[in-house]
DNA sequence: ATGAAAGCGCTAACAA
DNA sequence: TTGTTAGCGCTTTCAT
């Protein structure tokens, strides 16, 4: 199990260590003789030597690892964007340190600990809470960060990620168009910007169509499916006041939402049109098929990896944000159809 | 951006590194005055101290590091592995590193030789297909490696999975209890051992309770919704030996023959009952809800990691295989009504 | 209990 | 074109 070190390689060629160093280095081995490059090559395969990434790292003081912090690989919308990041910086030689927070700021910032004991050329976290703002502008110190999909508080930050005021807004103008006027949305826990990006373009449209917001004033803790279906439950116990399209700030809670409808006998679209947000897999084949905000994700990863380049490349880069746009997917759960509940006073 | 090196410490406590260095290392502190010790630490918190894992794993020889390989993050069933996985080796000081292969032979050979460059202290592989057994063999020798999920061919392997064959006669059993008698399966690529063990699992069952196997030859080539679907349409098209029930090798798939049935206006279960595999998210809300086996995949996970815990332990593993059970889990998209296409010449 | 020094494997600066 | 050497930051053995 002893791996051939860089000495063996150069004592079965022949040569000296600096020497086989070079040969082997893509970028310098033209400064070698083509025939001791080639011995040197024979030589390293024929003895399986693989470059000690530790050793190396340790000279030219960089490891060639970026960290990537996220808060649970099962979201549904993570895969595409590790795919794109990976895609973007594995060709450029660099090897992505996945590590999961399960959305708790302590392990955030202890995971990170790690990673800077790493020596990872730079940090993506895309796990961040508003409140991880003092962490993560000490953490900028350190080492280049990029924040994906989330924000933090405060400007000076490198951010990749996508409209989530525009989505909400699109999903919410879509339920306006669709002639509701009693809305509701289930808001995720509203530390994460992504949930109160989505809860004020829900409000700003709601305002400006003059429309009447009904939500409960309750976030839910987790925005799961059983916190969604218990938030729908308390809007559809309601006499009066009862929406008739709900805004879910993502699809696990519309889900819920769609459960709860179904628990009371109401249908969906026919009495309450439900949206959600993050097209999950197998949201297209529920019944109905959700409507939901598409995330451009696999763009955002290759961003956002675009940007940790950019950031290693030396010229300074200023703070910026980009932002990409999400997209509407119009399907089954919501209709124009007005609601028993809701219909006017005099019938239509 | 510069680090504080340990010589900082030192300098910054007024010792040398090599106690700096006994101090700050929880295992032999023992072994230097309190008093020293505590100006070590102290030293060491202002300067924001981190080890250089680079340096420290050239050092020891070891880098504290698992690597994991896995075919695509975005498969259902590893969050949970991988979730098992880093709570059994976090707290024992290991970080794991998640390279993903995309089902691709050549990236898992590439993937791999990364992680013998880094060092890793051993390699987790789920993205193993039978003909990588030779690869596996050649990789074994030069770091320890243990199998999680799908296994290789042949023996001296250390192989944590879950029992596909009986899932799959699980199922396939369920089937038959409610009065099927022509089956058929939607296999996946046959070059994975899950998928190789589900087909054997069926294929028993169809034989020992005296079924018929309809399915048609044609395997997957990716497990997908629209392969899925399109198998199924191949099998809805006959006018005889047209199964009453479906096995797909897994929830995608099922999800396909769902919509390929409900594309040629039958119904599931009451003209055809399907069953899937994995219990992805999601899959209890379908309409039918669908029924389906669940992998332990925590406990598959912890179990790996413990397997790796073990061979890293330095006592001789002898190579074994763990094997966990799965759950059948029965939800609406399998009944016992005699679908009309199948009914016996005499009526009921 | 602490200091001194070697060396893990590699790259890069300098010499020849 | 190739050889030589220092040193990246750390742990560990051997002195003291």
């Amino acid at each position: 199990m002893a791996e051939a070190t860089l000495k063996d390689v150069a004592r079965a060629a022949n040569v000296h260590v600096g020497t086989a160093s070079r040969a082997l280095d893509p970028a310098r081995s033209h400064l070698v003789n083509e025939v001791t490059k080639q011995r040197v090559l024979t030589a390293a395969t024929e003895l399986g030597y693989k470059v000690n990434a530790m050793a190396r790292g340790l000279r030219k003081g960089s490891s060639g690892l970026i960290g990537v912090v996220v808060g649970d690989v099962g979201n549904p919308f993570l895969p595409p964007i590790l795919r794109g990041i990976e895609q973007e910086l594995g060709p450029r030689g660099f090897m992505t340190v996945v590590a999961e927070t399960h959305e708790n700021s302590d392990v955030l910032q202890s995971t990170c600990e790690q990673l800077l004991a790493l020596r990872v050329d730079a940090i993506v976290i895309s796990a961040a809470h508003l409140g991880d703002e003092p962490f993560v502008t000490e953490l900028e110190k350190l080492v280049p960060v990029v924040l994906g999909v989330r924000r933090v508080n405060g400007a000076g930050h490198h951010i990749v990620t996508h409209d989530d005021v525009l989505g909400a807004r699109l999903a919410t103008s879509h339920l306006v168009d669709c002639g509701h006027r009693q809305l509701a949305q289930l808001r995720g826990p509203l530390d994460v910007s992504s949930f109160s990006g989505r809860a004020e373009g829900f409000q700003q449209i709601v305002a400006e169509r003059g429309c009447e917001d009904v939500s409960i004033d309750v976030v839910a803790d987790e925005p799961t499916t059983a916190e969604g279906k218990r938030l729908a439950e308390q809007l559809l116990a309601r006499t009066r006041n009862r929406p008739t399209a709900i805004f879910a700030h993502n699809d696990s809670m519309a889900v819920g939402a769609l459960e709860a409808l179904a628990d009371v006998g109401l249908s969906c679209p026919r009495d309450v049109s439900i949206v959600g947000y993050n097209d999950a897999p197998l949201t297209e084949h529920l019944e109905p098929a959700l409507s939901t905000v598409r995330l451009p994700s696999h763009a955002l990863g290759r961003r956002t990896a675009a940007l940790v380049l950019g950031l290693l490349s030396g010229e300074a880069e200023p703070p910026s944000t980009v932002q990409l746009q999400p997209e509407l997917i119009i399907r089954g759960s919501t209709s124009s159809r007005v609601p028993l509940a809701a219909a006017e006073p005099a019938g239509a």
